[in-house]
DNA sequence: TTTTGTGAACTAGTTCACAGCT
DNA sequence: AGCTGTGAACTAGTTCACAAAA
């Protein structure tokens, strides 16, 4: 019932996608839990959320047997489950380096503590930034700091939001320092060496894309959903 | 040698990845045109951006014949292909609502005016809100504003940055107005019609994606790149 | 009966490799 | 010689469909 029969070992590579779905599924589960859903079947999860009812069962596949054939699978089982596979269980400690408008405001965006994020400071190089906390009461500090907290293992995850010709020099800091998992907002490609974990968050080519849609798809086409 | 052989009719599918790439290729060919580069092949071209070669030689192809055999693209004529296949020869017309945190750093984010977007307002409900500018000057408008302004097409794009429970609302109302591209920054999925492009950067999926691969990697494999 | 977990089939996306043009 | 444009081969990702379990 609380399946743990084949947990495919970390070597095993499991695609970013599938990564990114089991955070929507927890999302999903949560929803469901505060509304009193004690058990939901792969189908109804799949209809509720707009999602392919195969598709989820093979990326919890991925981590064991976590379902009951019959029934479905119990929801809080499985969100403790989902917590557990996304690194949840414990808190994770993120670091913002640049405290301009944007690292601010992802600093004082409420929506990550929920689920166990602790933004722990913004970094900056800037003397007049340095001390100024966020609204939200985020404190910036220097980017020494960043280089000996990160040393000392205590963030997990780092944000980079400085302007684009400052992002390379920022990422290898961060990398010489240990950290091995960040989230990029600056344009253009970063290099990582491998171990190391990129994502990242390109406004321009979402913006584009868009654009791109909008130039391309001008003549409306009656017959389509 | 200016290549239009093969435009494909907009009704034919491009997929989303190919339109990202095509946006990070205007990108490359603008980082070259500034270091007076004039002509570049398929192969330098992503040796230097850690590119595939054949991939944006098929990406290219989609829109036609923009090469010469033997020696390879003119930089500042395939630039000025992208930005009309991009839909960026006029400027694209951005409203953004929500003018929390994230709405005002997006609005004053200096990056898009330089590829020819114009944030033309911010867009909030909160009367205290309504009236006080961003910091670069981007007045904030009632959502009413909005309704009056999307109806009358004097907006291209629209980007969602209110708090979850209000956004399917923003959403409808933005498609009711002739919206037609929409880029979200709350969590959870919305629902648009058939017709209407819709881009999700949820923030909360990105970080846990990065935790998950924490998580899983914690033991490092020696043998890797 | 219901629903999982999963091999098989299918679809989408990427890379190779080369004919043909400059 | 060098490079594009593109069919063919390959790889990754999704969906189907069904045997096995509760």
């Amino acid at each position: 019932m609380t399946g743990r029969n084949k947990p495919r070992s970390a070597a095993e590579q499991v695609s970013d996608l599938t990564a990114g779905r089991l955070s929507v599924y927890l999302r999903c589960l949560t929803t469901l839990d505060a509304a009193g859903v004690k058990t939901i079947s792969s189908r109804s999860l799949a209809e509720r959320f707009h999602l392919n009812a195969a598709q989820i069962r093979k990326d919890l596949a991925y981590f064991g047997e976590f379902g009951v054939r019959g029934v479905g699978y119990y929801v809080a089982d499985l969100k403790t489950h989902l917590r557990a596979i996304l690194g949840l269980e414990k808190p994770v400690r993120v670091g913002i380096i640049g405290a301009g408008n944007l690292g601010r405001a992802l600093a004082d965006y409420q929506g990550f503590r929920v689920e166990g994020f602790h933004i722990v400071a913004l970094f900056d190089t800037e003397p007049n930034r340095i001390g100024h906390p966020s609204r939200q009461g985020v404190p910036v500090r220097h980017v020494d700091d960043f280089t000996r907290m990160a040393a000392a293992q205590e963030l997990d995850i780092v944000v980079i939001a400085v302007p684009e010709p400052a992002a390379q020099g920022v990422v290898n800091l961060a990398v010489e320092s240990g950290i091995r998992a960040i989230l990029n907002f600056s344009p253009g490609a970063l290099q990582v060496p491998g171990g190391v974990k990129l994502k990242n968050v390109d406004l321009t080519v979402s913006l584009e894309s868009l654009s791109f849609f909008l130039a391309r798809g001008e003549q409306h086409v009656p017959g389509e959903t």
